[in-house]
RNA sequence: GCGGUCGUAGUCUAGCCUGGUCUAGGACGUCAGCCUGCCACGCUGAGGACCCGGGUUCAAAUCCCGGCGACCGCACCA
């Protein structure tokens, strides 16, 4: 028999403790959605929050939120109703539907580089010309349309408004661009992160928490200026080794990654930004103090195909499970300018930003100034009238003209030299105005609690432990009476509130023998189990013991609160937090 | 979407082929009580399931059809 990959064991887990299971299970499920329960969901929040603290809050970032549903408009700007689609082919006998594309590939043997390529009406005429027909019923197929992966609805009542769910958060980015550049002092680079739900209507979602239909992105939007491409934050992260595998790789037909500092990388050329590269290495560190091993990470270069409409260069970081293989967690897109300029058409706003530079660019510019006194004496009541035509009239057109015949027709008034002052002024420009580049780090938060918890599973005999990294645990501490009598729960109840007005996350437990409570936090990852016993009622100490080790250290409970909080900090590990202790 | 396998308490499973004896059995977990002096102790008790809909039949967990879902393979994953 088989025995179960760690995906069996840890959903199995996942959905008897409460970190996560398929959603809507009284009516039958439905596949793409899920669940998370109380312990998933403090999970996910903090593997959110640390991904704040490591991306933003240290590099001075920011978090915002906006809708979930937007107008039409904003994804036609963005490309995603043109690119976001699957062209799909009913037959009109037995009513299946099938990949347009595919099927001619597989009927017709065109190749799906040059699939992918065609249009609808060309796919059509492809099919019809090769009679293709039904592979299941061999009956007519109908005209191939397009299936559209984003969700689409009707904002308000007219069926004409339509609105999508958005499929990454990064288009509620580039929307609120001008009033974030704003807020944000008009400074680049300037990095904008939303962390929220995306909808993708996919044709057949699979694998848990590992591809949904709706899920939690994590986008971070980096925005700088495409001629001051350099990071100055590379120092950072320069001798970080990436495991690499770049396009010119594969394409060889080689999957091998490349050990190599983010320094070098940058020098061979195979990762063309700086701020892509900075982000990867911090992506690297993330995922490591997430629990997973650098050899189980690695970033593989998207080929051209395979790419985003929007994306010049782009990575996926990918971290190797045990059922799926290789399996990305992040994607790293130098997405350059081609959103904000696509707003920019769209919406006819201006997106550029300026910049004052040390270059400075002189000009004369030439403006007609209407003296008043003349004119009012010579056209009387239609003198504002006149005066207003010739500002708007172009400068250069009407000097011109004066010079050449001593007059100008505005709207049949004869204009005079005498009417107007030629002003020349010296403009001196002192900057640029350009649209900002973008680097984009985006993560999947669900996969990311997957992680989390496939490589916390760890088995002890028959006992499961999930060795979640200590920050991360969704129950801190437990406090636990060693047996439920003589004045130990009371004892411990206290112990209890105090962890918990202390901000701790912290359980009390009294049912059953000790052992037992002992195993029921291994298998939730709770790193700290705290014990009262009739030691405690004499001398104010109680044990701590380790999750991963089952040491035991006795500490005084007026200590608790500071040890722990640096405990969790990692700055102390867990025998410096009290004297050994062994059973009497 | 396609093909294959499958769907019984919170979890794992017996029963299905050969319809009735199933008021659906067990183990673990959960809850209550007793017990309990450091790693799932023991005892007593409680609660908890045939995926949904149709059909065949005197009778369906069991046979048939459809749907939904899960897993594997193919495809897809911007």
């Amino acid at each position: 028999m088989r025995s179960p990959d760690k995906y069996e064991l840890v959903s199995e887990l996942a959905r008897r403790r409460g970190f996560f299971w398929p959603a809507c299970e009284i009516y039958g499920g439905v596949s793409g959605f899920i669940a998370f329960g109380q312990l998933g969901t403090v999970l996910k929040r903090k593997i959110e929050d640390k991904f704040r603290e490591r991306f933003l809050r240290r590099l001075g970032l920011y978090e915002i939120e906006s809708p979930i549903i937007l107008p039409g408009r904003v994804f036609e700007a963005s490309g995603h109703v043109e690119n976001f689609k699957e062209p799909m082919v009913e037959c009109t006998r037995c009513k299946r539907k099938f990949r347009a594309d595919h099927l001619l590939q597989e009927s017709a043997g065109i190749s799906s580089t040059e699939a992918e390529k065609m249009t609808l009406e060309e796919i059509g005429e492809a099919m019809e010309s090769r009679g293709v027909k039904c592979p299941e019923c061999g009956g007519d197929l109908a005209e191939p349309r397009y299936f559209l992966t984003m969700f689409q609805t009707t904002i308000g009542p007219y069926a004409e408004a339509v609105g999508y769910g958005r499929p990454e958060a990064a288009q509620g980015i580039f929307v609120e661009f001008r009033r974030l550049y704003e807020q944000a002092r008009e400074r680049l680079p300037m990095g904008v992160a939303q962390i929220g739900h995306a909808l993708r209507n996919e044709i057949s979602p699979r694998q848990g928490p590992i591809r949904l239909r709706e899920f939690t992105i994590i986008d971070l939007e980096f925005f700088f200026d495409p001629e001051k491409p350099g990071c100055p934050l590379l120092g950072e992260v320069e001798n970080e080794v990436l495991r690499l595998i770049p396009a010119e790789v594969r394409l060889k037909g080689s999957e091998e990654p490349i050990e190599i500092t983010v320094k070098e990388a940058l020098e061979k050329g195979y990762i063309k930004m700086e701020w892509l590269a900075f982000f990867m290495a911090l992506a690297k560190r993330f995922l490591v103090e997430l629990g997973v091993p650098e050899d189980k990470q690695r970033f593989i270069e998207k080929l051209a195909w395979e790419r985003a409409h929007y994306s010049a260069q782009g990575f996926d970081q990918e971290v190797y499970l045990d059922r799926w293989g290789w399996t990305e967690v992040s994607g790293h897109n130098y997405r350059t300018d081609f959103d904000l300029k696509s707003h920019m058409e769209e919406s006819g706003v201006d997106m550029r930003v300026f910049k004052e530079e040390g270059r400075v660019v002189e000009r004369v510019e030439t403006s007609v100034k209407p003296k008043m006194d003349v004119i009012g004496r010579d056209f009387r009541g239609d003198a504002p009238k006149v005066a207003r035509l010739i500002s708007k009239t172009s400068p250069e057109e009407l000097e011109k003209s004066l010079e050449e015949r001593g007059f100008y027709t505005l709207e049949g008034y004869k204009i005079l030299p005498s009417h107007v002052e030629i002003v020349r002024k010296k403009r001196v420009e002192r900057g640029r105005r350009f649209v900002p580049h973008v680097i984009e780090p985006s993560f999947g938060s669900d996969r990311l609690v997957y992680v989390v918890l496939e490589y916390a599973y760890t088995k002890k005999g028959s006992r499961t432990i999930l060795k979640i990294p200590r920050d991360l645990a969704p129950i801190e501490v437990a406090v636990l009476p060693l047996v439920s009598r003589d004045g130990l729960p009371e004892k411990a109840r206290e112990v209890h509130s105090t962890l918990i007005s202390e901000g701790f996350l912290a359980e009390y437990d009294e049912s059953g023998s000790i052992g037992r409570r002992y195993a029921r936090f291994d298998e939730v990852g709770t790193p700290i189990c705290i014990t009262v016993d009739y030691q405690t009622l004499e001398d104010e100490t109680v044990t701590l013991r380790d999750r991963d080790t089952w040491e035991q250290v006795r500490t005084e409970i007026g200590r608790l609160p500071q040890l722990l909080r640096e405990y969790f900090r990692w700055e102390r590990e867990f025998k410096d937090l009290g004297t050994p202790y062994r059973k009497p």
